[in-house]
DNA sequence: TCTGGGGTCCTAGGACCC
DNA sequence: TCTGGGGTCCTAGGACCC
């Protein structure tokens, strides 16, 4: 029999729109939303005032504006974000080690061994809650249960400033009433074939034959089937147990939809310049470079080559990248262009001592791991062509509510 | 003044090797 | 002397998350 655990998810409210609120008492208490500076951009948060008038995530800036005609608009700052974000991290591992960072404004902590110390979970809750509060004045909605599964769908449960519990005794009465949409995990797609099998709260998927599921889902069906009844083994892994990065790559979709070869060549060098720049810092080094295109109408596809040697060289992954890109007959004008290194390894072997130095920074400080992740992001698009450009703006919430494409079956 | 950008994981078919 | 079969790598696409 497994151990009892006790898990936090701590998500921040409206993280961006806040804390632009907070840093600018003039946007207080009225509809906001944050956009990336690029032309073609959408909301990545908008203000619990701008939701009422039923603004959302990803939206364009022209639908915001229809729904919410006062709507005020804000060009995101990443560094504002991920500098207010390393500290609620730091504040976050006063309480236990285990903490995973999910997302830039959302955790999970393991405080099952800090109970001895602080009380409750309940305690250790309203203790964070109170610490972000007051120091940054944000607020944010935590979920307490006994895994990472039930800990998220808590958080989301009370919003804005909640706190809920799902206690392990009252799981069963809970997930009987769930929809199996607010699970995370499953999305769009997953959700309508579960429906289409007459499944619509987690209490009916728990109960479904799991031999069907298997049979429709594969793998999946079995973990289908488990998150039904609430069930979830996946441990809290805090940042110095983290896999390292799997791909490093930069896509742009581009102020208008381009032809011009020689154009089209020169986002091709940005981009794996991009890349080739964050692998380094990474100390990471590649065999595979995918290129990404989008075309106007949506049509998206990638081709990929792989390389007997690994690389960082900018100029070797753009050479990469241009052998690819000659290799497709492009059909329209392209919207959006990526390029994307992967079957990395570590490049460069540190000395143990080093390694042990680098371990010691990283659990002294949340830094590293936000910045990891999440702060670069700021890098100015457009460099090498010297104009200012977009700065992208990293989303804490992508979930498009109304899929506007239609789904031909 | 239509629809961003960063990832992870899974699947499925084919090449290739033993 | 009649199509084995496992393992691994590669590619392309898709679902899902923030």
């Amino acid at each position: 029999m497994e151990a009892q655990r006790i898990i936090l998810h701590i998500d921040m409210n409206a993280f961006f729109a806040s804390v632009e609120q907070q840093a600018n008492p003039e946007l207080r208490g009225k509809p906001i939303a944050v956009t990336g500076a690029a032309k073609r951009t959408v909301i990545t948060t908008c203000s619990y005032e701008a939701r009422a008038f039923g603004v959302k995530t990803g939206m364009n800036a022209w639908e915001a504006r229809q729904m919410c005609p006062q709507l005020i608009f804000v060009v995101g700052n990443n560094r504002k974000y991920t500098y207010t974000s390393t500290q609620i991290i730091n504040i976050m591992r006063e309480y236990t080690p285990m903490v995973e960072v999910f997302s830039i404004d959302e955790a999970f902590l393991d405080v099952t061994g800090s109970l001895a110390i602080f009380g409750s979970p309940e305690r250790i809750a309203h203790l964070i809650k109170a610490r972000i509060r007051h120091q940054f004045g944000l607020t944010c909605s935590i979920g307490i249960a006994p895994n990472k599964l039930l800990a998220k769908l808590a958080s989301d449960m009370q919003k804005p400033d909640g706190l809920t519990i799902i206690p392990p005794e009252e799981v069963p009465a809970i997930m009987e009433r769930i929809p199996i949409r607010d699970l995370c995990g499953i999305g769009a797609k997953t959700g309508k074939q579960l429906s289409a099998l007459g499944i619509k709260t987690c209490g009916e998927l728990g109960r479904f034959p799991v031999e069907i599921l298997k049979r429709k889902f594969g793998v999946v069906g079995v973990r289908l089937q488990q998150m039904g009844r609430g069930i979830d083994d996946a441990p809290v892994v805090p940042e110095e147990e983290a896999e390292e990065v799997k791909t490093v790559g930069h896509s742009t979709t581009l102020d208008r939809d381009i032809s011009d070869p020689g154009e089209i060549r020169m986002y091709l060098l940005q981009l794996s310049e991009m890349v080739g720049r964050r692998a380094r810092r990474y100390q990471v080094a590649g065999k595979t470079v995918t290129v990404t295109v989008r075309y106007p109408d949506f049509t998206t596809f990638s081709r990929q080559e792989s390389h007997p040697a690994h690389t960082n060289n900018s100029d070797e992954i753009y050479q990469a990248a241009l052998k690819i890109l000659e290799g497709i007959e492009l059909e329209q004008p392209i919207r959006l262009l990526g390029v994307r290194l992967s079957n990395l390894r570590q490049q460069q072997e540190q000395l143990p001592l080093f390694a042990q130095d680098r371990k010691k920074a990283l659990l002294a400080s949340a830094m590293d791991q936000v910045n990891n992740r999440f702060g670069e992001f700021s890098v100015t698009f457009g460099s090498l062509l010297g104009n200012e450009g977009g700065s992208k703006v990293i989303s804490p919430a992508w979930k498009p509510e109304g899929l506007r494409n239609v789904d031909v079956e």
